[in-house]
DNA sequence: CTAGTTTTAGAACGATCGGTTTACTATATA
DNA sequence: TATATAGTAAACCGATCGTTCTAAAACTAG
Protein backbone atom coordinates (compact mmCIF):
# COMPACT_ATOMS: atom_id res chain seq x y z
CA UNK A 1 0.00 0.00 0.00
CA UNK A 2 1.64 3.46 -1.08
CA UNK A 3 4.74 4.27 -3.01
CA UNK A 4 7.86 3.11 -1.92
CA UNK A 5 11.09 5.33 -0.97
CA UNK A 6 13.33 5.85 -3.67
CA UNK A 7 16.29 6.67 -1.63
CA UNK A 8 18.48 4.72 0.69
CA UNK A 9 17.69 6.15 4.33
CA UNK A 10 21.81 5.38 5.10
CA UNK A 11 23.35 7.05 1.86
CA UNK A 12 21.33 10.38 2.92
CA UNK A 13 22.20 10.14 6.20
CA UNK A 14 26.01 9.93 5.45
CA UNK A 15 25.73 12.86 3.15
CA UNK A 16 23.86 14.52 6.33
CA UNK A 17 26.48 13.27 8.90
CA UNK A 18 29.94 14.82 6.44
CA UNK A 19 28.32 17.99 6.02
CA UNK A 20 27.65 18.18 10.08
CA UNK A 21 30.96 16.92 10.40
CA UNK A 22 32.50 19.42 8.18
CA UNK A 23 30.33 22.27 9.22
CA UNK A 24 29.26 21.65 12.63
CA UNK A 25 25.22 21.41 13.54
CA UNK A 26 24.47 25.31 13.27
CA UNK A 27 26.26 26.27 10.38
CA UNK A 28 24.86 23.41 8.27
CA UNK A 29 21.49 25.05 6.52
CA UNK A 30 18.64 23.01 5.69
CA UNK A 31 19.26 24.25 1.89
CA UNK A 32 22.95 22.75 2.81
CA UNK A 33 21.38 19.50 3.60
CA UNK A 34 18.90 19.22 0.63
CA UNK A 35 22.23 20.24 -1.65
CA UNK A 36 24.35 17.30 -0.20
CA UNK A 37 21.57 15.20 -0.18
CA UNK A 38 19.92 15.56 -2.75
CA UNK A 39 16.27 15.86 -1.67
CA UNK A 40 13.49 18.25 -1.17
CA UNK A 41 12.58 19.69 2.57
CA UNK A 42 9.21 17.91 2.23
CA UNK A 43 11.41 14.37 1.46
CA UNK A 44 13.69 15.54 4.51
CA UNK A 45 11.05 15.69 7.23
CA UNK A 46 9.27 13.15 6.20
CA UNK A 47 11.70 10.56 6.55
CA UNK A 48 13.86 13.12 9.72
CA UNK A 49 11.15 14.45 11.11
CA UNK A 50 13.42 17.78 11.46
CA UNK A 51 16.82 19.35 11.13
CA UNK A 52 18.03 17.41 14.57
CA UNK A 53 16.48 14.45 13.83
CA UNK A 54 18.66 14.22 10.84
CA UNK A 55 21.39 15.41 12.57
CA UNK A 56 20.81 12.35 15.44
CA UNK A 57 20.52 10.17 12.65
CA UNK A 58 23.78 11.52 11.41
CA UNK A 59 25.05 10.88 14.88
CA UNK A 60 24.06 7.46 15.18
CA UNK A 61 25.61 6.68 11.82
CA UNK A 62 29.08 8.53 12.75
CA UNK A 63 29.13 6.07 15.94
CA UNK A 64 28.23 3.01 14.15
CA UNK A 65 30.39 3.14 11.27
CA UNK A 66 33.29 5.19 12.15
CA UNK A 67 33.95 5.25 15.89
CA UNK A 68 33.16 1.60 16.45
CA UNK A 69 35.03 -0.14 13.54
CA UNK A 70 37.99 1.77 14.49
CA UNK A 71 37.91 0.87 18.13
CA UNK A 72 37.02 -2.74 17.30
CA UNK A 73 40.60 -3.15 17.19
CA UNK A 74 41.45 -2.38 20.16
CA UNK A 75 38.93 -5.84 21.05
CA UNK A 76 41.47 -8.32 19.70
CA UNK A 77 42.50 -9.51 23.19
CA UNK A 78 46.31 -9.50 21.43
CA UNK A 79 48.40 -10.29 24.20
CA UNK A 80 51.12 -7.54 23.22
CA UNK A 81 50.46 -4.15 21.96
CA UNK A 82 49.42 -4.84 18.24
CA UNK A 83 46.20 -3.81 19.36
CA UNK A 84 46.91 -0.42 20.24
CA UNK A 85 49.45 -0.11 17.85
CA UNK A 86 46.61 -1.35 14.86
CA UNK A 87 44.72 2.00 16.32
CA UNK A 88 47.07 4.36 16.00
CA UNK A 89 48.33 3.28 12.69
CA UNK A 90 44.28 3.43 11.73
CA UNK A 91 43.79 7.05 12.76
CA UNK A 92 47.45 7.91 11.56
CA UNK A 93 46.09 6.09 7.97
CA UNK A 94 42.82 8.26 7.69
CA UNK A 95 44.15 11.57 9.14
CA UNK A 96 47.38 11.66 6.11
CA UNK A 97 44.93 10.19 3.38
CA UNK A 98 42.22 12.23 3.68
CA UNK A 99 42.39 14.80 0.61
CA UNK A 100 43.30 18.71 1.93
CA UNK A 101 39.90 19.71 1.28
CA UNK A 102 38.21 16.48 2.25
CA UNK A 103 35.91 17.69 4.83
CA UNK A 104 36.20 14.79 7.12
CA UNK A 105 38.71 16.12 9.04
CA UNK A 106 38.60 15.46 12.49
CA UNK A 107 35.88 14.03 14.77
CA UNK A 108 32.37 15.04 14.65
CA UNK A 109 32.03 14.09 18.12
CA UNK A 110 35.13 16.13 19.05
CA UNK A 111 33.69 18.87 17.33
CA UNK A 112 30.62 18.49 19.01
CA UNK A 113 32.34 18.63 22.28
CA UNK A 114 33.68 21.83 21.81
CA UNK A 115 30.40 23.28 20.53
CA UNK A 116 26.76 21.62 20.46
CA UNK A 117 27.61 19.22 23.60
CA UNK A 118 28.28 22.40 26.04
CA UNK A 119 24.14 23.74 26.25
CA UNK A 120 23.09 20.92 25.00
CA UNK A 121 22.38 17.73 27.17
CA UNK A 122 21.57 14.98 24.45
CA UNK A 123 24.85 15.77 22.46
CA UNK A 124 26.95 16.00 25.76
CA UNK A 125 25.28 12.51 26.81
CA UNK A 126 26.81 11.09 23.63
CA UNK A 127 30.14 13.02 23.59
CA UNK A 128 30.51 11.64 27.27
CA UNK A 129 29.25 7.82 25.89
CA UNK A 130 32.03 8.36 23.34
CA UNK A 131 34.68 9.27 25.78
CA UNK A 132 33.89 6.49 28.20
CA UNK A 133 33.72 4.13 25.32
CA UNK A 134 37.04 4.93 24.09
CA UNK A 135 38.68 4.84 27.19
CA UNK A 136 37.28 1.47 28.08
CA UNK A 137 38.62 0.51 25.17
CA UNK A 138 42.12 1.80 25.53
CA UNK A 139 42.26 -0.07 29.35
CA UNK A 140 40.78 -2.98 27.74
CA UNK A 141 44.11 -3.45 25.28
CA UNK A 142 46.72 -2.06 27.85
CA UNK A 143 45.36 -5.05 30.16
CA UNK A 144 45.55 -7.34 27.39
CA UNK A 145 49.12 -6.03 26.48
CA UNK A 146 50.32 -6.34 29.75
CA UNK A 147 49.04 -9.03 30.63
CA UNK A 148 51.84 -11.54 29.22
CA UNK A 149 54.42 -9.57 31.47
CA UNK A 150 55.19 -11.02 34.54
CA UNK A 151 54.24 -8.08 37.01
CA UNK A 152 50.67 -6.12 36.27
CA UNK A 153 50.45 -2.77 35.61
CA UNK A 154 49.04 -0.82 39.43
CA UNK A 155 45.55 0.26 38.28
CA UNK A 156 46.35 3.54 39.03
CA UNK A 157 49.27 3.61 36.60
CA UNK A 158 46.73 1.89 34.20
CA UNK A 159 44.56 4.79 34.50
CA UNK A 160 47.20 6.94 33.65
CA UNK A 161 47.73 5.56 30.32
CA UNK A 162 44.09 5.34 29.75
CA UNK A 163 44.11 8.77 29.75
CA UNK A 164 47.42 9.79 28.26
CA UNK A 165 46.34 7.81 25.37
CA UNK A 166 42.66 9.09 25.09
CA UNK A 167 44.18 12.07 25.39
CA UNK A 168 46.37 11.83 22.42
CA UNK A 169 43.72 10.70 20.17
CA UNK A 170 41.13 13.29 21.07
CA UNK A 171 43.40 15.89 20.59
CA UNK A 172 44.81 14.76 17.15
CA UNK A 173 41.36 15.06 16.06
CA UNK A 174 40.90 18.39 17.44
CA UNK A 175 44.46 19.00 16.20
CA UNK A 176 43.66 17.88 12.66
CA UNK A 177 41.37 20.76 11.77
CA UNK A 178 43.98 23.24 12.29
CA UNK A 179 47.41 21.37 11.94
CA UNK A 180 47.50 18.00 10.04
CA UNK A 181 50.96 17.25 10.58
CA UNK A 182 51.05 17.96 13.80
CA UNK A 183 47.65 15.46 14.16
CA UNK A 184 49.80 12.89 13.04
CA UNK A 185 52.85 13.57 15.36
CA UNK A 186 50.19 14.12 18.02
CA UNK A 187 49.01 9.88 17.14
CA UNK A 188 52.99 8.74 16.40
CA UNK A 189 53.41 9.99 19.83
CA UNK A 190 50.63 8.09 21.08
CA UNK A 191 52.55 4.75 19.43
CA UNK A 192 55.61 5.33 20.50
CA UNK A 193 54.68 5.74 24.02
CA UNK A 194 52.52 2.51 23.64
CA UNK A 195 56.21 0.64 21.90
CA UNK A 196 57.78 2.33 25.26
CA UNK A 197 55.53 0.82 27.51
CA UNK A 198 55.81 -2.68 25.94
CA UNK A 199 59.17 -3.27 24.54
CA UNK A 200 59.57 -5.74 21.62
CA UNK A 201 55.52 -5.80 20.34
CA UNK A 202 56.05 -2.84 18.15
CA UNK A 203 56.07 -3.91 14.21
CA UNK B 1 36.14 67.68 20.17
CA UNK B 2 33.11 65.29 20.35
CA UNK B 3 31.19 63.12 23.01
CA UNK B 4 33.25 60.84 24.81
CA UNK B 5 32.75 57.35 25.36
CA UNK B 6 30.56 56.49 28.44
CA UNK B 7 32.13 52.44 28.50
CA UNK B 8 35.02 51.03 29.05
CA UNK B 9 36.59 49.09 26.37
CA UNK B 10 38.17 46.94 27.65
CA UNK B 11 34.90 45.73 29.81
CA UNK B 12 32.79 45.54 26.97
CA UNK B 13 35.19 43.01 25.67
CA UNK B 14 35.43 41.09 28.29
CA UNK B 15 31.65 40.72 28.33
CA UNK B 16 31.88 39.75 25.10
CA UNK B 17 34.59 37.29 25.42
CA UNK B 18 33.21 35.43 28.12
CA UNK B 19 30.02 35.05 25.27
CA UNK B 20 31.38 34.14 22.87
CA UNK B 21 33.65 31.65 25.08
CA UNK B 22 30.42 30.53 26.22
CA UNK B 23 28.76 29.87 23.13
CA UNK B 24 30.74 30.65 20.06
CA UNK B 25 30.65 32.54 17.58
CA UNK B 26 27.87 31.85 15.62
CA UNK B 27 25.70 31.26 18.25
CA UNK B 28 26.33 34.56 19.85
CA UNK B 29 24.00 37.14 18.67
CA UNK B 30 24.01 40.80 18.39
CA UNK B 31 21.13 40.56 20.67
CA UNK B 32 23.46 38.68 23.13
CA UNK B 33 26.11 40.73 22.94
CA UNK B 34 24.22 44.12 23.38
CA UNK B 35 22.59 42.00 26.69
CA UNK B 36 25.93 41.13 28.28
CA UNK B 37 27.80 44.70 27.27
CA UNK B 38 24.75 46.51 28.30
CA UNK B 39 25.51 48.56 24.69
CA UNK B 40 23.52 48.93 21.09
CA UNK B 41 24.33 47.68 18.04
CA UNK B 42 25.43 51.05 17.52
CA UNK B 43 27.84 51.48 20.03
CA UNK B 44 29.26 48.41 19.40
CA UNK B 45 29.58 48.99 15.57
CA UNK B 46 31.03 52.25 16.39
CA UNK B 47 33.89 50.90 18.58
CA UNK B 48 34.72 47.74 16.50
CA UNK B 49 33.15 47.78 13.37
CA UNK B 50 31.32 44.19 12.63
CA UNK B 51 30.34 41.68 14.80
CA UNK B 52 33.87 40.04 13.96
CA UNK B 53 35.71 42.96 15.02
CA UNK B 54 34.15 42.80 18.60
CA UNK B 55 35.13 39.01 18.27
CA UNK B 56 38.78 39.80 17.20
CA UNK B 57 39.05 41.74 20.08
CA UNK B 58 37.44 39.46 22.56
CA UNK B 59 40.51 36.66 21.18
CA UNK B 60 43.30 39.49 21.26
CA UNK B 61 41.78 40.35 25.27
CA UNK B 62 42.08 36.16 26.23
CA UNK B 63 45.29 35.56 24.75
CA UNK B 64 46.70 38.74 26.86
CA UNK B 65 44.73 38.25 29.82
CA UNK B 66 44.32 34.32 30.66
CA UNK B 67 46.32 32.57 27.94
CA UNK B 68 49.63 34.24 28.09
CA UNK B 69 49.76 34.74 32.54
CA UNK B 70 48.95 31.22 32.65
CA UNK B 71 51.93 30.10 30.40
CA UNK B 72 54.17 32.75 31.99
CA UNK B 73 54.84 30.39 35.09
CA UNK B 74 56.50 27.95 32.63
CA UNK B 75 59.13 30.64 32.05
CA UNK B 76 60.24 31.10 35.39
CA UNK B 77 63.08 29.39 34.37
CA UNK B 78 63.43 26.99 37.64
CA UNK B 79 65.81 24.28 37.87
CA UNK B 80 63.39 21.64 38.54
CA UNK B 81 59.79 20.88 37.47
CA UNK B 82 58.06 22.83 39.76
CA UNK B 83 57.21 25.37 37.31
CA UNK B 84 55.21 22.44 35.44
CA UNK B 85 53.47 21.37 38.16
CA UNK B 86 52.40 25.22 39.26
CA UNK B 87 50.72 25.67 35.53
CA UNK B 88 48.91 22.17 36.13
CA UNK B 89 47.76 22.99 39.62
CA UNK B 90 46.70 26.46 38.05
CA UNK B 91 44.17 25.08 35.33
CA UNK B 92 43.07 22.44 37.95
CA UNK B 93 42.72 25.13 40.33
CA UNK B 94 40.38 27.49 37.84
CA UNK B 95 38.66 23.89 36.46
CA UNK B 96 37.57 23.05 40.03
CA UNK B 97 37.13 26.63 41.04
CA UNK B 98 34.28 27.56 38.79
CA UNK B 99 30.81 27.26 39.34
CA UNK B 100 28.72 24.63 37.37
CA UNK B 101 26.84 27.17 35.63
CA UNK B 102 29.40 29.68 34.54
CA UNK B 103 30.18 29.92 31.28
CA UNK B 104 33.74 29.79 31.52
CA UNK B 105 34.77 26.68 31.09
CA UNK B 106 37.65 25.11 28.49
CA UNK B 107 39.30 27.24 26.04
CA UNK B 108 37.90 29.81 23.84
CA UNK B 109 40.45 28.60 21.53
CA UNK B 110 40.41 24.88 21.84
CA UNK B 111 36.66 25.31 20.68
CA UNK B 112 37.79 27.39 18.06
CA UNK B 113 40.02 24.98 16.54
CA UNK B 114 37.15 22.49 16.63
CA UNK B 115 34.77 25.27 15.17
CA UNK B 116 35.23 28.23 13.10
CA UNK B 117 38.96 27.51 12.89
CA UNK B 118 38.20 24.84 10.23
CA UNK B 119 36.72 27.64 7.72
CA UNK B 120 38.58 30.84 8.95
CA UNK B 121 41.63 30.97 7.56
CA UNK B 122 42.56 33.73 10.31
CA UNK B 123 40.95 31.67 13.56
CA UNK B 124 43.00 29.05 12.40
CA UNK B 125 46.18 31.12 12.03
CA UNK B 126 45.20 32.37 15.67
CA UNK B 127 45.13 29.11 17.15
CA UNK B 128 48.18 27.57 15.18
CA UNK B 129 49.92 30.47 17.24
CA UNK B 130 48.54 29.32 20.40
CA UNK B 131 49.11 26.01 19.84
CA UNK B 132 52.77 26.85 19.36
CA UNK B 133 53.05 28.99 21.90
CA UNK B 134 51.75 26.20 24.55
CA UNK B 135 54.26 24.03 22.89
CA UNK B 136 57.31 26.42 22.92
CA UNK B 137 56.39 27.43 26.94
CA UNK B 138 56.17 23.31 27.79
CA UNK B 139 59.68 22.83 26.03
CA UNK B 140 60.84 25.73 27.74
CA UNK B 141 60.04 24.08 31.14
CA UNK B 142 60.84 21.17 30.52
CA UNK B 143 64.34 21.94 29.33
CA UNK B 144 64.82 24.11 32.47
CA UNK B 145 63.97 21.32 34.88
CA UNK B 146 66.07 18.31 32.99
CA UNK B 147 69.26 21.28 33.07
CA UNK B 148 70.08 19.69 36.40
CA UNK B 149 70.44 16.08 35.83
CA UNK B 150 73.63 15.08 34.47
CA UNK B 151 72.44 13.37 31.25
CA UNK B 152 70.55 15.98 28.67
CA UNK B 153 67.32 14.09 27.49
CA UNK B 154 67.51 13.89 23.98
CA UNK B 155 65.74 15.97 21.50
CA UNK B 156 62.77 13.15 19.84
CA UNK B 157 61.93 12.40 23.98
CA UNK B 158 61.51 16.24 24.44
CA UNK B 159 59.31 16.45 21.82
CA UNK B 160 57.13 13.29 23.20
CA UNK B 161 56.98 14.72 26.42
CA UNK B 162 55.56 18.32 24.79
CA UNK B 163 53.50 16.79 23.04
CA UNK B 164 51.98 14.31 25.98
CA UNK B 165 51.77 17.61 28.04
CA UNK B 166 50.18 19.58 25.33
CA UNK B 167 47.97 17.39 24.11
CA UNK B 168 46.76 16.11 28.03
CA UNK B 169 46.55 20.56 28.33
CA UNK B 170 43.90 20.89 25.35
CA UNK B 171 41.80 17.56 25.80
CA UNK B 172 41.69 18.59 29.22
CA UNK B 173 39.96 22.00 28.12
CA UNK B 174 37.77 19.65 25.59
CA UNK B 175 36.53 17.75 28.20
CA UNK B 176 36.06 20.40 30.24
CA UNK B 177 32.77 21.19 28.69
CA UNK B 178 31.34 17.97 28.71
CA UNK B 179 32.77 16.54 32.12
CA UNK B 180 34.77 18.72 34.59
CA UNK B 181 35.83 15.98 37.01
CA UNK B 182 37.15 14.00 33.79
CA UNK B 183 39.22 16.96 32.99
CA UNK B 184 40.43 17.45 36.54
CA UNK B 185 41.48 13.92 36.02
CA UNK B 186 43.13 14.56 32.85
CA UNK B 187 45.43 17.47 34.45
CA UNK B 188 46.49 15.30 37.55
CA UNK B 189 47.76 12.90 34.93
CA UNK B 190 49.82 15.55 33.30
CA UNK B 191 51.10 16.69 36.72
CA UNK B 192 51.85 13.47 37.74
CA UNK B 193 53.69 12.04 34.42
CA UNK B 194 56.07 15.47 35.33
CA UNK B 195 56.45 14.65 39.07
CA UNK B 196 57.72 10.98 37.30
CA UNK B 197 59.83 12.07 35.05
CA UNK B 198 61.53 14.59 37.68
CA UNK B 199 61.07 12.71 40.91
CA UNK B 200 61.76 14.95 44.01
CA UNK B 201 60.52 18.20 42.39
CA UNK B 202 56.80 17.77 42.70
CA UNK B 203 55.44 19.52 46.12
C1' DC C 1 26.78 80.72 22.75
C1' DT C 2 27.59 78.61 18.42
C1' DA C 3 29.70 75.40 15.21
C1' DG C 4 31.48 71.10 14.56
C1' DT C 5 32.41 66.39 15.92
C1' DT C 6 31.46 62.11 18.01
C1' DT C 7 28.69 58.95 20.65
C1' DT C 8 24.42 57.22 21.39
C1' DA C 9 19.48 55.33 20.86
C1' DG C 10 16.42 53.00 18.11
C1' DA C 11 14.12 51.95 14.08
C1' DA C 12 14.48 49.71 9.85
C1' DC C 13 16.91 47.11 6.25
C1' DG C 14 17.32 42.95 3.30
C1' DA C 15 18.67 38.40 3.80
C1' DT C 16 18.38 33.98 5.64
C1' DC C 17 17.05 30.84 9.16
C1' DG C 18 14.24 26.29 10.36
C1' DG C 19 9.93 24.75 9.67
C1' DT C 20 5.18 24.27 7.62
C1' DT C 21 1.85 23.95 4.21
C1' DT C 22 -0.06 23.38 -0.24
C1' DA C 23 -0.82 21.44 -4.68
C1' DC C 24 0.32 18.12 -7.70
C1' DT C 25 2.48 13.87 -9.55
C1' DA C 26 4.13 9.09 -9.18
C1' DT C 27 4.00 4.49 -7.51
C1' DA C 28 2.67 1.06 -4.70
C1' DT C 29 -1.13 -2.38 -2.66
C1' DA C 30 -5.84 -4.22 -2.12
C1' DT D 1 -9.97 1.19 -10.03
C1' DA D 2 -9.75 3.04 -5.34
C1' DT D 3 -6.71 4.65 -2.13
C1' DA D 4 -2.86 5.28 0.60
C1' DT D 5 1.88 6.67 0.71
C1' DA D 6 6.14 9.03 -1.29
C1' DG D 7 7.84 12.16 -4.39
C1' DT D 8 8.80 17.26 -6.07
C1' DA D 9 8.53 22.09 -6.16
C1' DA D 10 7.03 26.16 -4.44
C1' DA D 11 5.24 29.51 -1.59
C1' DC D 12 4.91 30.95 2.93
C1' DC D 13 5.48 31.53 7.91
C1' DG D 14 7.35 34.18 11.94
C1' DA D 15 11.67 34.79 13.75
C1' DT D 16 16.24 36.10 13.76
C1' DC D 17 20.43 37.23 11.52
C1' DG D 18 24.22 41.08 10.85
C1' DT D 19 24.24 45.56 9.20
C1' DT D 20 22.96 50.35 8.10
C1' DC D 21 20.63 54.68 8.63
C1' DT D 22 18.58 58.71 10.78
C1' DA D 23 18.52 61.74 14.17
C1' DA D 24 18.92 63.20 18.86
C1' DA D 25 22.25 63.84 22.70
C1' DA D 26 26.66 65.23 24.58
C1' DC D 27 30.89 66.84 24.25
C1' DT D 28 34.95 70.41 22.78
C1' DA D 29 36.98 74.22 20.14
C1' DG D 30 36.51 78.69 18.89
Amino acid sequence: MGRLQTFDNSVVVQAARDLFWDKGYDASSLADLEAVTGLGRSSLYHAFGSKRGLFDAAVTHYLETVIRPRLAVLRTGAKDASALIAYFDGLIQSTATLADDSPRTGCLLVNCAAGLAAHDDPTRAVVEGYRIELSDALRFALISASSSSAADTPTARLDERVRTLASLSMSAMLVARVNRDEAIALLNTASNQVSAWFPGASS
